[in-house]
Order: C-alpha cells, then sequence, then structure tokens
DNA sequence: TCCAATCTTGGACGATCGTCCAAAAAGCGC
DNA sequence: GCGCTTTTTGGACGATCGTCCAAGATTGGA
C-alpha cells in the first residue's frame, strides 16, 4: 500500500504494475491477488485513503507575533509551498492519481475533494480565530476557494519549477483571501 | 497525430497505444513508426503543438457595452468555462499530457508553459486596452497569475464538476485580478 | 506426532504492448 | 510492358502486463 504510492510517485500511474509494487513492497507476486482483488481496486483504495493530510497540516506553521492577518496567510501558503518544493514528486503522484480516477471513478474524485475542501475549512477556520477574526463568505466557499488556488499554484510550479514566481504569486493573492475574514461581531 | 489527441482525450494516456491511434486514424499499423521514430516521440511532438489555442482565444468574448473592467474580466474567465464544460475531456487530455511530460521531458514542458505565458500576456493586453487600461504588474507576473488561476480553476472543476462553485469563484476572483490595472498615462 | 485445514507462493497463461522487417505495392524512366 | 527504386504494409517477435492456480509451507487440534 505505503509501496504502491511510493512506486507511483516515483514512475507515474502507468509504472504501477503489480510486479513494481509487491517488489517494492518486498512481497512474493502471489500476495498482491491475495490482499486485493485487481489492480484497478488497489489504485481506488490509493485514491480513497491517501488524502493529502500533510498538504493542510504543515500550513499551520505560525508567522512572528504580532503580525498582521496577511502575513498569517504569507506563512501558510509559503510553507505548503516548501512541502511542495521539498517532495514535488509526491503532489505530482496526487494528481495524477486524480486525474486517473476522474476516468475511472469520476464520483470518487468528486468525494475525495468534498475531503480536501472540509480540511480547507479546519484550516482556514484555525487561521482566522488565531488571529481573532472570522470569514465573510461560508465556509464551504472559502475551502473550494483555497483549494482552487492551491491546486493552481501545484500544477504552475510543477511544470516550470519557477519559485521566485511562485513566492511572488503567493504573496500577491493573500491580501485578496485575507480581505474575506472580518473581526469577529462580539 | 489529431487521432493521437483523440485517443488521449478519450481513455488518456495510457490508452494512446501505438495500435489505437494508427486505427482512429484509419491507418496500417506500418505507418506508424514509419512516420515517428518511437511512440514517445510521438508525445514529444503532441506536447509540443497542442498549445491550448483555443483556450485564450476564447477568452476575449466580449460582454455589453459600457461594462465595467471587472466584468470584462468575469466575462473572460466565464467564456473559459464554457469551453472547459463544453470539452472536459479536450482539457483533462491537456493535464494528462503535461503531466506525463514532466516525468519525461521536464524542460519540454517547461517551455510549454512558456508559450501560455506569452499568451496569456497577449489577452490580457487586449483586455486591458479594450477599457482604456494598462497592468500595474510585469506582464509575465500578470500572465502567470492567469494561468496559475486557470489551472486551478480547471483542475478544480474537473474534479468536482461543481459548476456553480466555479462561477462564484471566477466572479470572486476577478475584482482582484481587476485591481492590477489602471488607467493608462497620457 | 500426525493429519487436515488454512495460508502463502512463484510459475504459467493469455493478452497486449512497442518495435522491427521481409515482402507486397506503387511509381517511374525507358 | 519491364526492371528497378522507393514507399507502404501487416505479420512476427520478444517483453511485459494482470490474473489465476496448483503446489508447497504453515498452523493448530487430537
Amino acid at each position: 500500500m505505503r509501496a504502491a504510492i511510493r512506486v507511483i510517485a516515483r514512475g507515474g500511474v502507468s509504472a504501477a504494475t503489480t510486479r513494481a509494487i509487491v517488489s517494492e513492497a518486498k512481497m512474493p507476486l502471489g500476495a498482491f491477488h491475495y490482499v486485493f482483488t485487481s489492480r484497478d481496486e488497489l489504485l481506488s483504495q490509493v485514491i480513497r485513503t491517501v488524502t493529502d493530510d500533510e498538504r493542510m497540516a504543515v500550513e499551520l506553521a505560525l508567522p512572528g507575533e504580532g503580525a498582521t492577518f496577511e502575513q498569517v496567510v504569507v506563512a501558510a501558503l509559503d510553507a505548503y509551498l516548501d512541502l511542495l518544493i521539498a517532495d514535488p514528486e509526491r503532489e505530482l503522484a496526487l494528481f495524477e492519481l486524480a486525474f486517473y480516477g476522474m476516468r475511472s471513478e469520476p464520483d470518487l474524485v468528486g468525494r475525495q475533494y468534498g475531503v480536501y475542501y472540509r480540511e480547507g475549512e479546519a484550516i482556514l477556520t484555525q487561521l482566522a480565530t488565531m488571529c481573532g477574526l472570522t470569514w465573510r463568505e461560508p465556509m464551504p466557499v472559502m475551502a473550494r476557494r483555497l483549494v482552487v488556488v492551491i491546486d493552481g499554484v501545484t500544477t504552475t510550479w510543477l511544470a516550470d519549477r519557477d519559485t521566485p514566481a511562485a513566492r511572488e504569486f503567493v504573496r500577491s493573492v493573500a491580501p485578496w483571501i485575507a480581505a474575506s475574514a472580518v473581526p469577529v461581531t462580539a
């Protein structure tokens, strides 16, 4: 299972053959269909379980004391960028899995993005309350906005690997996102 | 060539076998290696040539007379959304090709995104001058911003197919983008 | 200790892949 | 019409894929 993710990260979904996976896991070939009924079922399981927990978790990186909310947002997105740059193949694999799933099981991918949205909601509320703020727009709307931004930042950076440009983008969107947070009305 | 794109759009990169492509093109099997030296070379050619020209071109859709610049930006992004919704498999294929290329020929994908940026610059300048405006930030920065937004909108919609949410996002980012345009100083 | 039930394994099978190549088809000057 | 060059073709080959399964290893009760 973990081995399958490593294989996909290294060589893409097409490299995730039954033999490559069991070899990575140091298991005999027969063990594959002893655990999973088929290769497609394995990929389904992988898509279902490998939610990018780190992606959202790492965004709780805290800036220095007395920072503006905009700086807090920048710090969070910068922390995600650090994660992306440190392990690009992981994010690459996640997207490949999502695109693969869009063809075989579109509903599954839709549900998986629902998980992302909920994780995004949690992060956004933590960031806001940290600064005594609350979000003006409904949380589902804000969470989807965050996912759109992160997806865009990720795919574009994976393509051009232009780290300074990605940093610049983060600093330019942060005010827009932060502008949707208002002081909590007591 | 066109046949290869159709096959990829229908079944993904993994479905782009030599036999499937020549069958789609109604050509004999031998013709494949008579035209292309290998399958990888074909995919390289496809990535190189299939710039999403329509993507950028369609964004020149004009709103009614006397519209604010923000409304012009919304109309442009809405027009792209129409294109995406009308032919999702095309955009899906483009992303699959890009991700495939990131593993085999990263530099090629980077150059291809350079083409996107230049096309984005052209669109942005056209949109701005149409309203007697100019962009405050350098054009490469603005163009990359546009690509990040479009990539994010696309991947997220492909995953959740939530059209109203995508429309809402377009209306919420438009002010942020439009805010970088200022009246041309005579 | 021995047998039966269960779990585990690696080899085998059919399908399909990319690639090659000998032969057929098609031009073409004479 | 004929011989020669060039283009075009589909069958063949080796590799690799997902999947299956008979045989070997393991376990636990009598």
